[in-house]
DNA sequence: GACAATTACTTGCGTACGCAACCTTTCTTC
DNA sequence: GAAGAAAGGTTGCGTACGCAAGTAATTGTC
């Protein structure tokens, strides 16, 4: 499609990029083994997370798919199995008819203080412990930039 | 909820952390849709790339599982698809009838050649491009120090 | 040289999730 | 205020992949 003279990636942008892709494999797997023993995936533990910060520990389904960068079924699905452990229950809207909320109940508020000390440990380790502050700050800055690149170009 | 005295992701590993999660997300799903259009998923390419490095464009299913941190089903699996499309196919070893040997085919060999281009602007584009010399630096020693810390305590 | 133990790969099964299709409710427009 | 458009959510279906179990071949041990 693209008959332009190709640029490679440099020496320096390789290796930037493998030992990235390769981190986020090594680094998702690690934190989900790390959090098997309270039962929870990375997905349910980030739609824990989500709903505590909320106001009411409450969101709409579409927003809350929206901050999880999911799809309208993968949240469904998802919840599902957070509804069934009894961590959060689906509660209509009153004042509109289409909207279901997910809420945290006691257990899923009870579930989460439990698992978040291990859970913030384990990014610690896993990600953390190994850089300098400086390293953070970069961390930090690159990311948003990127971020920031991305969802300015969703083409 | 947290009741215990945890130590808390401070504010700027709290921005490194979210940024980097929802980065990664976005940015495999760009470039996964980037890479649509010639019939390849990025495991899909991946797989191609590292056959494409090896002697001979083959390698051993366990060797390449291992590079692609994939389990043993999962590369079984992947590759049928590619064995199916006729970019890869399987040759028995006769040293060891017990290995498999993943190999790129002509077609295989073209599909990359014709997908490379496209891929690498792709990842220029979603990832690069907002970052100056010195991030994309960073960036390699950061990751590179993360991933030998996950090796280092696969615990 | 027989019999574990190990290695290489595949298969059955379960889970996660995206897309497209669908239903319901609300908003818009005239 | 009725018809069409849009928004919110769920379901059916397909794909990806990990784990555990199974098969076949090789290696190690005595």
């Amino acid at each position: 499609m693209q008959v332009m003279a190709t640029t490679w990636l440099s020496a320096s942008e390789m290796r930037a990029w493998r030992n990235f892709i390769e981190s986020v494999s090594i680094l998702t797997a690690a934190i989900e083994s790390d959090l098997a023993p309270f039962g929870l995936t990375n997905g349910d533990y980030e739609v824990l997370v989500r709903l505590s910060e909320a106001e009411n520990e409450r969101l709409r389904m579409c927003d809350l798919a929206t901050v999880l960068l999911l799809s309208p079924s993968g949240l469904t699905r998802r919840l599902d199995g957070l509804v069934t452990a009894g961590l959060v229950e689906r509660v209509a809207s009153p004042s509109d008819r289409r909207v279901m909320f997910a809420a945290l109940t006691p257990a899923g508020q009870a579930k989460l203080a439990e698992a978040a000390p291990d859970h913030v440990a384990s990014v610690r380790k896993r990600f953390f412990k190994s850089l300098n502050r400086d390293q953070v700050e970069s961390l930090g800055e690159i990311f948003e930039t990127i971020k920031a690149n991305l969802t300015a170009c969703p083409s």
